[in-house]
DNA sequence: ACAGGGGCAAGTTGG
DNA sequence: TTGCCCCTGT
């Protein structure tokens, strides 16, 4: 991973010896408008920081600059980002400012400073302060017992779906009263909206709440209590937003009433942003807020910066024709002062996603024998099915590779039940918890004794624990399911008791032995069981610098994540989305092919704006590239176990033909090179009308009319090779039916064996061909 | 109570 | 293709 140039350290040391200096130290080596935007700490200010023009540390100067100046204590500064990894950065670069800095108090993401906040003030929102915030996974199963209770087929109405919609409505700020029926009514035949109001209910009773209510319920605090969101206006001198493209509704609402304690020009909110690089709309992120900043605080200053420090120019300007496409965006042109124009941009075409993982495999090597490290390479991808591929490549190759975005440390199956553990100890009333571990490890506690368990917890209106300890006194259960209750509630109080005086790290140790668990998975031979063992140990050694277990349940659920600066080199294969923030010298980005990308599927559920998104995606994707940038698409790639044929992206006839070579391994396959130029623009009246309109299908026509005969005999062999891994696919197509092939043109199916079809062409005349190369005419 | 097989769907991800 | 969920058989 590359580094940004260190900040210079103040010369002067502590911080009183820099007052009253005319230029301190750290403003040196900042250009005329990040000067500015660091000096401009009074009234609103916007920040329109492209990629790669110092952003972060203009921010943090920003920040340093503020204290260094005496203007506020650091319990007196809002600086929120998204993620805890911003977070974490944001803090370290202002340690190398300020070395007696001690961590600003209210520097993290929105969900942790909300969290801060309601725990202060819990009992006013009708939750206990030691409020357990629960993930994902315990929202999923928490609405499948709603919707058991409520009767709704779970498999017509998936709680996923549920949960997604949940998101929404709260990402939108909604409380359950201002639901439209429109948008409830549709889940379950109308018991949306009531659903939503059950589970409200539900985390009431668990002392819980999900993520999205960390936002809610600070913003239902702050409305219902004048005199609380007062005590925080004149808390926060000083507001700082990162990535504001990224804010939802909620989390603007959150802000503007936090924000608007002064008359809008004297609030001292700045906000960081590049609209060009908001990719996160299906996540309920609204480009408007930072396109409407000037008119939420009237009198807000704006400072662009364009000039790039990252990229050569044949990179930038590649960037620039490309996002000029879209059409919703404020409008900035980033510039470089370095006047080489470096390596063009190449693109490729290949055969396959096989081909394409070679090639990239390839290019690597040949840069790593020509002295470049692993570590300055990435691989760029829409979406994570296309890793594997080139994965497999990679290990045939030995190719060194790290996956970024992988099911994380805190989803893996162990750790989550370990939590379980820690969670009921902490909580009992942690029923969520309760119910992932009573038979993990095995002890003979299925389905019935855990229905028993939770009538009578309902009817007792008690948690799951309490009622399972009522159940030992009484005839119910099984003499064999009560003895092992009764130990195992023996156990609970046990290790409750011990967490009063034991280290976090050492309790969950015992807990781990003393359950079983760790026997479980010594007598688990799969291969697994090892790996499983060790991260558990990671979790052990995470939890020393914790001095409580409240303490270290409050920074799990919020941060779980281990960052895992793996020191060995190695080329890094991740989502464009993940990309974003980080930089590399080569960067490929591969799968430039309609329907991957831009994903079909963004682009018919959201239209235009689906579409702009995508090539937000892709300047996002281009602008990772400090040296060199290599796009690929290939002809033909298996979806979901099938073959499927696909046209070059869009994105790639929207790139300056100048700044571009064009490299056609695909032609060897007949298929076609890259058309460029203005000629061959996709019409934006229309763009995603018809897939087949594109240019890449218009040239196909054209070519495959030039060629009439298509490629070379090895095609032939080739498709053949294919058929075995393909045998016994039974076919989507019959007699007679009109089909589109890549190479051959229109014809129409005359037979059909299994996966194979005949077709007899309009111009290459009667071929047999796989099903999957073709598509419905 | 639990293991194994069949059926079905399949996106990007943060807290 | 893989992976998840449900159902069935022991």
């Amino acid at each position: 991973m590359v580094e940004p140039a260190p900040l210079p350290r103040p010369a002067g040391g502590p911080i009183t010896s820099q007052l009253n200096r005319q230029v301190p130290d750290y403003l040196r080596g900042l250009n005329p408008e990040q000067k500015d935007a660091v000096m401009t700490t009074e009234g609103p200010l916007l920040v329109l920081a492209g990629a790669g023009t110092g952003k972060t540390r203009v921010l943090t100067t920003r920040i340093a600059h503020i204290l260094n100046q005496r203007m506020a204590w650091e319990s007196q500064i809002l600086a929120v980002t998204f993620t805890n990894k911003a977070a974490s950065e944001m803090k370290k670069r202002i340690h190398e400012f300020v070395p007696n800095f001690e961590g600003l108090p209210w520097m993290g993401t929105f969900h942790s400073v909300s969290a801060r906040i309601l725990r202060a003030h819990a009992e006013l929102v009708d939750l206990k302060p030691q409020f357990t915030i629960l993930d994902t996974d315990d929202q999923i199963r928490l609405i499948k017992q709603l919707l058991a209770a409520d009767n709704i087929d779970e498999k017509r109405w998936p709680a996923r779906q549920f949960a997604n919609m949940l998101d929404g409505w709260k990402n939108r700020g909604w409380l359950p009263k201002d639901v439209p029926a429109s948008e409830s009514g549709y889940f379950a035949n109308g018991k949306g909206g009531q659903l939503y109001y059950d589970y409200q209910a539900r985390l009431k009773t668990l002392n819980a709440t999900d993520f999205g209510d960390l936002l809610l319920e600070c913003i239902r605090l702050f409305l219902e209590n004048p005199e609380v969101l007062a005590e925080y206006h004149r808390k926060f001198k000083y507001m700082l937003v990162d990535e504001y493209q990224d804010s939802n509704t909620a989390q603007y609402l959150w802000l503007r009433l936090l924000a608007q304690g002064k008359p809008a020009p004297e609030a001292n909110i700045c906000v960081v942003g590049d609209d060009d690089q908001s990719i996160y709309g299906w996540r309920g992120a609204e480009v408007d807020n930072i396109l409407r900043f000037e008119k939420d605080f009237p009198g807000a200053k704006v400072i662009k910066l364009e000039r790039n420090y990252r990229s050569t120019a044949n990179i930038l300007k590649a960037a620039s024709t490309l996002i000029a496409f879209n059409e919703d965006r404020l409008g900035k042109t980033l510039h470089t002062d370095i006047a080489e124009a470096g390596e063009t941009i190449s693109f490729t075409q290949v055969y396959d996603s096989e081909e394409e993982a070679r090639t990239v495999g390839e290019e690597i090597e040949q840069y790593q024998r020509a002295g470049e490290p692993l570590n300055s390479m990435a691989i760029l991808v829409r979406a994570s099915f296309q890793m594997r591929e080139l994965e497999e490549r990679f290990i045939t190759l030995g190719l060194n590779y790290r996956v970024v975005g992988g099911p994380r440390f805190y989803e893996r199956k162990e750790i989550r039940d370990a939590l379980a553990y820690l969670r009921l100890v902490a909580q009992p009333a942690d029923d969520l918890a309760f119910e992932r571990i009573i038979n993990v490890p095995k002890r003979g506690l299925g389905d019935t004794t855990v229905k028993t368990l939770m009538e009578t917890a309902r009817h007792q209106n008690v948690s799951l624990l309490s009622a399972t300890r009522m159940l030992t006194e009484t005839e119910e259960l099984k003499p064999k399911q009560r003895t092992t209750l009764r130990g195992l509630v023996d156990q609970f109080d046990n290790w409750a008791y011990r967490a009063e005086n034991l280290a976090p790290y050492q309790l969950v140790e015992q807990i781990l032995e003393e359950s079983g668990y760790m026997d479980m998975l010594a007598a688990d031979k799969s291969a697994e069981s090892q790996g499983r063992k060790e991260n558990l140990k990671e979790l052990s050694r995470s939890m020393e610098e914790f001095e409580s277990l409240g303490g270290f349940l409050e920074h799990i659920s919020l941060v779980m994540d281990r960052d895992s600066a793996e020191a060995s080199d190695a080329v890094t294969i991740m989502t464009l989305h993940s990309a974003k923030g980080l930089e590399f010298n080569t960067v490929f980005l591969t799968g430039w092919e309609e329907g991957t990308f831009p994903s079909q599927r963004s682009m018919d559920e959201n239209g235009r704006a689906g579409l702009e998104e995508e090539r937000r995606l892709a300047y996002v994707g281009i602008t990772r590239g400090r040296k060199r940038v290599r796009i690929s698409a290939a002809q033909n790639r298996r979806i979901h176990g099938l073959w499927q044929s696909a046209m070059p992206s869009r994105f790639v006839d929207e790139l300056p033909p100048d700044a571009v070579t064009v490299t056609d391994r695909g032609s060897a396959y007949g298929g076609y090179g890259y058309g460029g130029g203005a000629t061959s623009r996709f019409n934006k009246a229309d763009p995603f009308e018809s897939l087949y309109e594109t240019p890449g299908w218009q040239r196909a026509r054209a070519n495959q009319a030039n060629r009439k005969g298509g490629g070379p005999m090895t095609i032939e062999g080739e498709l053949v090779a294919r058929s075995v891994d393909l045998g016994g696919q039974s076919s989507g197509y019959t007699v007679g039916e009109r089909v589109f092939h890549l190479k051959f043109g229109y014809g129409d199916v005359k037979s059909v064996e299994g996966n194979k079809l005949t077709i007899e062409f309009e111009k290459a005349g009667m071929k047999k061909v796989l099903e999957s190369f073709v598509q419905k005419g």
